[in-house]
DNA sequence: TGCAAAAGCTGATAATTATCATAGTATTAC
DNA sequence: GTAATACTATGATAATTATCAGCTTTTGCA
């Protein structure tokens, strides 16, 4: 079986492709075409006009958007099976935001014609797209609540609890995906010196334990309790 | 003309009802409901399941989620035209807002079933829904960075020029949208006193003027500026 | 391998923001 | 009209967070 094809990638179960005829999954794996992309390297850039479409097949990106103050807010980690850059080709916008690769990354660049042209014929997968954005909207509503609310402190423990749950532990128990201090900064929206600080914290109470820059949880029960203020 | 048939409603020009057949809209109109909600007065709570959409024909609601802490964050200000509720009801789920109207209010509810039937049916319809909920997603990731990364001060600045541009200004010079200093404060995720305080500071440097709970923009410009930082 | 650059860490201090207390001012209900 | 209630305002203080400076460790790469 040739896994290069759409038609067999097993990463497309969890994304809105899954709605997608035989025949327009033909058409796109046609059209696609993949590239990998070492850790540290850029897949697009914010106010870029985007082709397409990527599709995540392995590895980990960051999409951020830079401030005024000239500091990068993650607003997103997209994992496997995820596709980004879908919201500007819908818009028909440039992008509002940058990917870079956080760990070595294999996507496939979907060209837009192979989205819209399917996005105006099928409305199972328009509805089915629909609601994966529906579900972004949900979680972007609850990112607004948590950095206006939670204090810093809280952000970060929820940081460790949802890298945790979403991409889960090695074999040694630190977290499969290993942000730099700076990068975990930016995902709560704070200064690098005050999440350096607030994770020496956490290691000296005995909520998590570092190994270098990587990061293990140690009382997730704590770190629960601290997230929801208690 | 009766203007109470959503064939001849104006507002749904603004919206993504404008793509549905003439046949569809009949059917719309058919079975929706006008009601009229009296500023303060809620239209759903955050947890409830909703059995339909509501379009604004006239007022403004907000659209709010309370947070651990107990404070209510103000997530958006849904004005003439706006849909509320379609994402809970595109995902199936119980809404994760609550709206309550922050000005007298006369608004459409439409049967959740008119909607999913159209959304099956007709792609144009789910496109047009589609595009106006990838312009929300764009709006909440611009949200995340200005309140992880602004300042209160540069929050409210931000807050007063948005009101201007989206709801205008009455015949005396004031903002046509009168929000309690506490419903703005919720707006900027910052503590009531906080915004307060900001405000009275605003009003001595001569950036607004004040007149009971209305607000005025007296120096657009220099809010402007101190909305990007400078 | 070695060295320059980047990333991580800590302290001191300043700026921002929240909280608590208290009082004045509007609004509303009776 | 007046009492009750909610909203606005300001001061004092505490807590949180940012910034700047200097240092150590790690990383990348010539």
């Amino acid at each position: 079986m040739d896994r290069s094809r759409c038609e067999n990638c097993i990463v497309r179960q969890f994304n809105s492709l899954r709605a997608l005829s035989k025949e327009e999954l033909k058409r796109v794996s046609d059209s696609k075409t993949t590239k990998t992309v070492k850790k540290g390297q850029p897949l697009f850039e914010e106010g870029e006009k985007l082709n397409g479409v990527y599709c995540v097949r392995n590895g980990v990106s960051k999409l951020s958007k830079l401030s005024a103050n000239g500091k990068d807010q993650i607003v997103k980690l997209a994992a496997k099976g995820e596709v980004m850059g879908q919201r500007s080709v819908i818009a028909e916008e440039h992008s509002n935001l940058s990917a870079v690769a956080v760990s070595d990354m294999e996507v496939c660049f979907i060209p837009k014609d192979s989205i819209t042209t399917s996005l105006q014929k099928n409305p199972n997968f328009t509805l089915e797209v629909l609601r994966h954005m529906a579900h972004d909207l949900k979680e972007a509503d609850d990112v607004i609540v948590n950095m206006s609310q939670k204090t810093v402190k809280q952000r970060i423990a929820e940081a460790f609890l949802y890298l945790k749950n979403n991409f889960g532990e090695d074999a040694e128990g630190f977290l499969a995906l290993t942000l730099s201090r700076e990068d975990i900064a930016n995902v709560v929206g704070t200064a690098t010196e005050s999440a350096i600080r607030i994770i020496s914290e956490f290691k000296k109470k005995g909520l998590i334990h570092t190994s270098g820059k990587r990061i293990g949880i140690k009382d997730e029960r704590k770190l629960k309790d601290l997230a929801e203020g208690f």
